[in-house]
DNA sequence: CCGGTAGTTTGCGCTGGCGCAAAGTCGGGT
DNA sequence: ACCCGACTTTGCGCCAGCGCAAACTACCGG
């Protein structure tokens, strides 16, 4: 359905657990969609109509308060399963997703899913496991909002950045998507300007060097320093 | 098995998605535990060997940093599955879970899940269900922490306690187990100093009333006000 | 009834990081 | 080639809330 092109099946490396043949017919109920990079792919409070693969590309998560704050609740990277909301027994979504990066995923209806979790065990193991992994991560962040200071905050989310996302350049290991400092600020709870400062430090000190949208850790290992205590470095 | 006092079963609101007869069933299969006020459920670290529902009483869940900080991530109340981390993927619990009131629980084995959920859809229905709501709820506290001022936060967890666990009494709404400031504290990021000021102001202005780990909310509505807004009232 | 411990209150000084302001700088579109 | 909007940097003053310190008080066990 849809065309699905083969070469995209690829590399799904998250449904492991699928054996060829079922993921050929799970895939076969799939659709394929393709987003622009600054595209909306929902919209918080939006009906959750559809459950995603991301096979390529990078969405943001954003979550807007009443009174017009945001914060970034993750970024997504490829393989990852995504607004899966309705099967967590909501019927809107909770947050907005915003594709950072051009950007292909696969979509299946929200309908589907009893039928298609019963049929194939191994995508409501899956779920299961996706949706654990992700309370840990709010349940860690939360951690790190009670008791780190805003420098330790910032270093631990570019360490995750760069894990998730890392790419080996000459210069050091860039993270593989446009990113501006205002949004590393969503990300830890500060403001653009402390985040815009202690950028600047470190790359004085060599730790990082900074772009327009773009950020490259020179030296990971000092920036864990940075992350774990909060004494002078 | 395990002679399972019936009138234990009497009020399980949670499970309404089973049939009687299923319930039966599935509690046939479930061992009831007591633990004492102030002893412990659980371990961080632990590996996880079952998971549970609390019929009575209240359980806190705490997670220690490396570095020895606390942080506690919820309360559970009457009702509530717990201990469920090895259903998402885990193998030891994440986090601590201690009785702050003397507790009556359902415990199942881990490893008779996959056999229970496969049986007992609404089970694995329940317990997705269950995660999700945790979820949001981890996200919410994410945003609360990075977008609010600690008068706010304590506002607002205090409003969550009162309404979860609220019980009325002529002098107001009584959270309804042992809490000290430095609980209150380690729920808000802050500390037991800054707490205790922010009680004593609210006592002071007639919206709680204090006591040695009890806390009494008198005027909800004006607590509303301050969690909502960084102005003064 | 009494001593000890766990919990609470309050004072004081300091500072991390925010709010506000303004001046760069990069890049994409026409 | 230029302009405009988006992104970034930096300076400065202020204050919420923390760290430290000390006193107070309610409960519990003996």
């Amino acid at each position: 359905m849809a065309g699905l092109d083969p070469s995209l099946i690829a590399g799904l490396p998250t449904f492991a657990g699928l054996e060829r043949k079922d993921l050929e017919i799970l895939l076969s109920h799939a659709q394929a969609m393709r987003f622009a990079a600054g595209s909306s792919v929902f919209e918080q409070e939006e009906e959750a109509r559809n459950f995603f693969v991301l096979l390529d590309g990078h969405i943001r998560v954003v979550r807007t308060t009443p009174d017009g704050q945001q914060v970034i609740v993750r970024y997504i990277s490829e393989g990852e399963l995504f607004g899966i909301a309705a099967a967590l027994g909501r019927t809107t979504y909770p947050a907005s997703a915003i594709a950072v990066a051009d950007c292909v995923a696969l979509a299946w209806s929200n309908a589907q899913w009893p039928e298609l979790s019963a049929r194939f065990p191994s995508l409501g193991a899956n779920t299961y496991k996706t949706v654990g992994n992700r309370l840990q991560d709010a349940h860690t962040r939360v951690i790190e909002m009670s008791t780190e200071q805003v420098e330790q905050r910032v270093a631990h989310a570019l360490l995750r950045l760069v894990k998730q996302t890392g790419r080996q350049t000459d210069d050091g290991i860039e993270i593989d998507f446009p990113i501006t400092r205002q949004d590393i600020a969503e990300m830890t709870g500060a403001t653009l300007h402390t985040v815009s400062r202690l950028l600047s430090a470190w790359e004085e000190s060599g730790i990082v060097k900074g772009g327009r949208k773009r950020v490259v850790v020179r030296n990971p290992h000092q920036l864990m320093l940075k992350a774990e205590s909060r004494n002078k470095n």
